[in-house]
DNA sequence: TTGAAAGCGCTAACAG
DNA sequence: CTGTTAGCGCTTTCAA
């Protein structure tokens, strides 16, 4: 451990001279192709191993013309919905020898561009957009000059990108019948961002399903606000200030209903008695919260490891599989029902991962 | 929107050829390089639009042999402790121009070296690895390969790697002496897994101060596992069959707490009139448990931030600031006081982002 | 079985 | 102001 002198790194050349023989040679044995002697081949391993030589990857891209990475674009990794599905993507890739780059973009559709545009600067293999939220046109233009792209919660023709998705508006429409199911008549609901196209499947999901069975949603009731416990909070108070008549809270997802069951812990209206709250995503700590929050599970590592198996597909030029769905799947807990015994379900579901 | 021809990428040629001048004055303009007519300047300008030129970074870095790429990684990113450390190290990296590649490695030592390896290869210009768990041996060795490195929650000789840390010896103590001042008498630990050093750091700082106060500490009632919450379930019911004396329980993370609360709840143990229960890390979901749990508040986007800053540093070859340490800080919540009015400490704390 | 030459896309260092 | 040459580290192609 002498002081640091940056590692010049070992060429091919480097390995070759040491080894006596040519460069090509030396590739072969880093690539285990055949058509080098058991002697040479010997020789190479061995100066390989002195002088502590590794593939500059970068480089044999160059000439290939692929890097064997992808871009991973993410709204807000601290958004717990969003590190399950970096998780199963990263799993999937690391599998196939790709390597990731992560790009956190914020919620910032400015910054989502250029990164974008960054990702394809470094030539990566494929894209993958985790709920971006970019116009249809500005999107679809930056990710067709990507060799391969999948969009997750979202969809885009074939052509553009494989889309890995969930049925939102089912998602939104289970969460009211189960509101209706317990007598709750007056909904509001915190909207997400307004960008977010899963946001606007839910609410057009809760809209549909609140007229069919009759239930109060008028427009006053519908606050958009920032994905974050800040922005749920927030939102939550901008409600109540406004309506004093809600009996039911659907929220755009878990992270702004903890913060909506915070405001509304601190107002002293009790949670389901008052307002019976919904969330959406079971984040792994959904059931953590105060109360217990009843959601719509997503099955998030799923999610992000058909994402990457979708974009390797494409990169390799099989588009068959283009468009994967997933159903949500509603989890009641006391945040709707109250603190009795936990149903079946949600015991079941207590067990998983 | 026509069927995708996987997009052939433009390259200097192209627009010199379209362009009517040589690559080098392409080169100049694409850089902003003096040196070029504002005629041809213009035409350049033009095949680049109307071609939609992007520069290709990797070529560019074969040559200057540097990337712009740095590597990070992480144990476990669906750990809530860790994505607020990949936005801090994000964030400054991209507004350095760097791209981020992310590795998740499933607190496994050999992913952990393989992925060190991996980024070799790929010839980042520096890594950060966050609470790494192979050996110092092993671990040193890896870093060395590269051009910077940076480890956090961790030491490494200056020569080697930068280092951006928290006092856990002290966290630990602050957990101890507040449980101490409690009145609790018999505690027990919940320890994370072996390899951690932020956890053997924390371990030694509650052995030190459970004997100064004179608290039981006998070693039956440490138990170790994976730091998460099926982990701290595991742990905590392990712990519960074997001791039952027990008065006060020491995390090592507030995961493994969450499933530590999880498994009292289910048994019937009141937090914390039965025991109460200390975390570590103060992820942002600490707050919303039940009950709301104290713990140790660690600066982590700070931590990804400074890291990440240190890199940059060492990659330039600036290795003045070769060490930042961060203080816990101790939050108290429910799970050790109970359900009465939050203290001022924890009012001021709930306001932060 | 082995090697020499050429080139992936870009830029530093020189010409002109 | 602009262009030519050479080469980053590797691999494909062809020759020996």
């Amino acid at each position: 451990l002498t002081t640091r002198q940056t590692p010049d790194k070992v060429t091919l050349a480097d390995v070759a001279s040491r080894a006596g023989v040519s460069t090509m040679t030396v590739s072969r044995v880093v690539n285990g192709l055949d058509g080098v002697g058991e002697q040479t081949r010997r020789r190479v391993r061995e100066a390989i191993d002195e002088l502590g030589y590794r593939p500059n990857i970068v480089a044999r891209g160059l000439k290939a013309s692929r890097s064997g990475t992808v871009g991973l674009l993410v709204t807000d990794i601290t958004n717990p919905y969003f590190p399950e599905i970096v998780r199963g993507a990263e799993d999937v890739a690391f599998g196939a020898g790709y390597t990731v780059f992560l790009n956190n973009v914020l919620e910032d559709v400015e910054r989502e561009a250029q990164a974008l545009l960054a990702l394809e600067d470094r030539r990566v293999d494929g894209v993958i957009a985790c709920s971006p939220r970019l116009t249809d046109e500005r999107l679809q233009a930056l990710l067709l000059r990507h060799g391969a792209a999948v969009v997750v919660n979202r969809w885009a023709p074939a052509e553009v990108a494989g889309s890995v998705r969930v049925e939102h508006r089912l998602g939104a429409r289970l969460a009211v019948q189960h509101l209706h199911a317990l007598g709750r008549r007056r909904l509001a609901v915190l909207a997400g961002p307004e960008h977010s196209h899963a946001g606007r499947e839910r609410l057009e999901g809760m809209a549909e399903t609140a007229a069919e069975l009759g239930l109060e949603l008028p427009p006053q009731r519908l606050i958009h606000g920032q994905p974050t416990v800040e922005g749920g909070q927030a939102a939550a108070a901008r409600l109540l200030e406004a309506s004093t008549s809600v009996d039911a809270l659907l929220c755009f997802n878990d992270v702004m209903a903890a913060g909506a069951l915070q405001e509304l812990r601190c107002r002293g209206v009790s949670v389901p008695d008052d307002i019976a709250v919904v969330g959406y995503d079971d984040i792994p700590f959904a059931r953590m919260f105060t109360p217990s929050l009843t959601t719509l599970h997503v099955p998030t590592y799923e999610l992000g490891m058909h994402a990457m198996r979708v974009l390797l597909d494409r990169m390799e030029g099989r588009h068959q599989q283009v468009s994967i769905v997933f159903q949500p799947e509603l989890i009641v807990r006391e945040s709707t029902v109250g603190a009795g015994a936990p149903g079946p379900r949600e015991l079941a579901r207590s067990n998983r991962q």
